[in-house]
DNA sequence: CGTAAGTTTGATGTAGGTCAACGGCCGTGG
DNA sequence: CCACGGCCGTTGACCTACATCAAACTTACG
């Protein structure tokens, strides 16, 4: 339980203190709010099951997706800084999470060091995701950020000892397209297009990889 | 000094303290390396005077730089989450920066909570930053993003109490054009657009801003 | 000074955006 | 049970913002 939202390598005393105060919410519904932008900071979230996207909106009142999150992943560090939350977070299908109070988190950090150096891990990962979108939303083609996509929900559905091959997609063509930096329709044509060369079958939301390998050089060297 | 490198509301005797393992570096040379990609970290770094780029290289060994540096400002987070820096920093012009060991922060800040928490601020600081550079590659026009560009180093200067409407860009018109996900030409071009439009001065690395308030117009709503 | 690297400017090409139409899916209501 | 309307996804035709290619120009430096 608590090992699933904070996988530590800590003795059974230590994960009793824990589970003490991690609330294990009642499950959201799709859509439902975890936290929205501007309000007060307070916890961080680890998706226990289901899955979650943040998202802001720029001043034109657009949503832009900056995060999807998948069970065992956490999120809500973009409050911290400024003792709010930058980002709005929701539930994109029926979904459970863990809050975890940052206080108290603190507060734990200090009697066990491992607690203490988990969660400046958990954090800096956070910042190497954000940079590796920053990568490839600034270099990258539609194909390219597409096959990426795919390939880190292939990799992070792997860590949860699921079939890296056979995903299912919570979210929207349209959510992925913000994330990405595209239009709804471009990543459609890419879709069709991958699913034309059999490196994927693609059924609505579910999406078989067939060929990671070239999926991979094709996400990673230059186009062709 | 000390002062100028982690500019807490601690005590004589805490910064004492703090100072007793900042490390002075000798300034660099521009183009000389603070850390390089794949090396172990070891410390956080702030530039006190000058600035610095960070940057990794793509498959294919293109450069895609993932973030400038100004006086006051703290990079080498990157290199938390796995004990290596994911990124290479280089000084863009003679700069000199303040060497931070994380393990002495790390136990500082368990002798003085204040700088635990300030520490966590500054992490969190580079997530946030990290999310408007997506939220602004993911959805902006050229123009938006050299504007945006632009008012970001005017506010940064005047942080450091320096004129926000005279700047001096450290970096060439190459390295913001890989920052912002385009080319050389572009940012010539947009740069240049923008001086017709009377919203700037541009004498190569020198900018004069002289419409704030319509580059701001300009960086946030809709083209034109 | 001469060479190389950075910047600007112009001409042309194209990836992906925009606009529009359609088809599938689902919930509601008769 | 079927009819209807709204939303999502796909597909096609077209177009534009930006990339690419090319060349002149400017600056930095031996």
């Amino acid at each position: 339980m608590g090992n699933l939202c904070l996988p530590l390598a800590v003795d059974e005393g230590e994960r009793h203190k824990l589970d003490q105060f991690i609330e294990h919410k009642k499950p959201l519904q799709p859509r439902e709010k975890v936290f929205h932008s501007g309000e007060a900071f307070t916890s961080i979230y680890a998706v226990r099951s289901g899955s979650v996207k943040s998202f802001c909106l720029d001043s034109e009142g657009r949503e832009q997706v900056t995060g999807f999150y998948l069970p065992g992943e956490i999120f809500g560090w973009d409050g911290l800084a400024d003792d709010q939350y930058q980002n709005t977070a929701i539930a994109l299908e029926t979904t459970s999470v863990c809050e975890i109070p940052y206080e108290k988190l603190e507060q734990l950090g200090d009697a066990i060091p491992a607690i203490k150096k988990y969660v400046m891990k958990l954090i800096s990962r956070e910042i190497n995701a954000d940079q590796k979108l920053i990568a490839l939303l600034a270099g990258h083609s539609a194909q390219q950020k597409v096959a990426s996509l795919l390939l880190s929900f292939s990799d992070r559905l792997a860590q949860q000892k699921r079939s890296p091959t056979r995903l299912w997609l919570p979210m929207s063509r349209s959510e992925i397209s913000s994330y990405l930096g595209l239009t709804v329709e471009t990543v459609s044509r890419v879709l069709g297009a991958l699913q034309k060369k059999n490196l994927l079958k693609v059924n609505k939301k579910e999406i078989e990889i067939l060929d990671k390998q070239a999926l991979q050089t094709l996400a990673t060297s230059a186009d062709e």
